[in-house]
DNA sequence: ACAGTATTTATCCAACAGGTTAATTTCTCC
DNA sequence: GGAGAAATTAACCTGTTGGATAAATACTGT
């Protein structure tokens, strides 16, 4: 069975790139899933389908391996944000796109808040050692400043905003209300990941930043019916 | 030596409330520091001045005590916040407020947003069990529903937003700032955390909430000087 | 003063977890 | 076709950790 060429009973085969990928994998999903100290360095060679052993010959010890999932991280979002060009659009619809963007991503990819969540109990100990993210500055700052500046230019924008503030908090706002969604939802006694709660939490950013910063309330910002609510959140790269 | 009364040679005295207080401040300490499965039992007995098996006899389990602290935060944090009357300020004014004792509540008890992580990691599995804190509501949503109600009637505010969308936004601005001012802070190569990125964001929260409501930009839109920034942050409860 | 109970101390332990050592198998190049 | 290196498996080892057991000490009411 199997290809001619192929030995009959292989017990296994070679395949270092291949292994190594799939070892990052499941330690993306076991650091996410339990956080540093939680996570099982067992489970993870488990998920992966090997040995534990082959951890540490590929990647490290758990903090190495740790803080290269991190990097894999920002490097994924840095390079999703790097397909973002929001030179064409008048804007308040560039900040629009953005503010989608963000909320989608973080949407799409929740291991992402998780690392971040974990790290910051960490106080960052990891990442302040990685050379690697440190240079890999978000490209949405420069965007920002200057959408900021065309947009005080034409008079869409009542002030100039300071450029990282407004990023902070564009996260901010799709970033908490994912990663809380859960004691928010025990609190509040309702499912905060419900279509329809998601469509009315992106109206709300949306209406909330560019109100702010055009002075002219958006329709979006009280709750709206959302027509087309998946379209609406349709990816945005 | 000692007291008159007291015998010469006490090798313990009873303290049984004393205790169980020691044993959940130490308990808030090492699980805001270290996470729930980062945390030590053994260094939360030492750090109590208390024998290990102390805390098993007047709380319970790792697991107990872990929601025993959570549910002590919030108590903490709603017994605040019902202190706080808003009725008697104009619509503004009250937002203001709201923001600043958000904010500084954030700032004071950075604990809180450090369990509040580790228990979203744990996708709330405590929280859920705990019938204390369901009943717990932050009078704020009804605060914040009053608030706006007579911030459109006085025409102050251009539009109604839904009083939990904006709860949830208020928190978010400050909480993700501060929760995540370590990787933000590598990030961005700067300390978001001394007096003066503290005054800034201050003012950018305010100025961005108040212009979305108002449809005017506020001064402290745009990074001002800030002027007497002590008393700005100054507790608001 | 003393009996009974509440509180605290002093040890112990079995399971676990991260990491290591050593043997085994596959691949590559000559 | 086989020698040497690369990749993988299997077994093991040691410190730690949550939790339990048992003994000792302080307090309270009578």
């Amino acid at each position: 069975m199997a290809k001619a060429t192929a030995k009959r009973t292989l017990k296994w085969q070679r395949d270092p790139e291949g292994m190594r990928l799939r070892i990052l994998e499941a330690a993306k999903q076991e650091f996410s899933a339990h956080g540093l100290a939680g996570a099982r360095v067992d489970r993870i060679a488990a998920k992966a389908g090997a040995n534990k052993r082959m951890l540490y010959y590929h990647v490290g010890n758990k903090d190495e391996l740790y803080l290269a999932v991190l990097e894999g991280a920002y490097d994924k979002i840095r390079s999703e944000e790097r397909g973002l060009d929001l030179e064409h659009l008048d804007p308040p619809e560039a900040i629009r796109r953005l503010i989608e963007f963000t909320w989608n991503y973080f949407l799409r990819n929740p291991e992402f808040l998780s690392l971040l969540q974990t790290e910051n109990l960490a106080r960052a100990k990891h990442l302040k050692r990685s050379t690697k993210v440190k240079s890999m500055h978000s490209p949405f700052v420069e965007m920002i400043r200057a959408v900021v500046r065309r947009g005080v230019e034409s008079g869409d924008f009542q002030v100039a905003v300071d450029p990282v503030q407004l990023y902070i908090s564009i996260a901010a706002l799709s970033f908490f209300y994912l990663s809380n969604s859960a004691t928010l939802g025990v609190i509040f006694g309702r499912d905060l990941l419900d279509q329809k709660a998601k469509d009315e939490r992106l109206a709300h950013m949306v209406g909330l930043v560019l109100a702010a910063l055009t002075g002219q309330s958006v329709a979006l910002f009280e709750t709206t019916k959302a027509p087309k609510s998946r379209a609406a959140v349709a990816q945005t790269v």
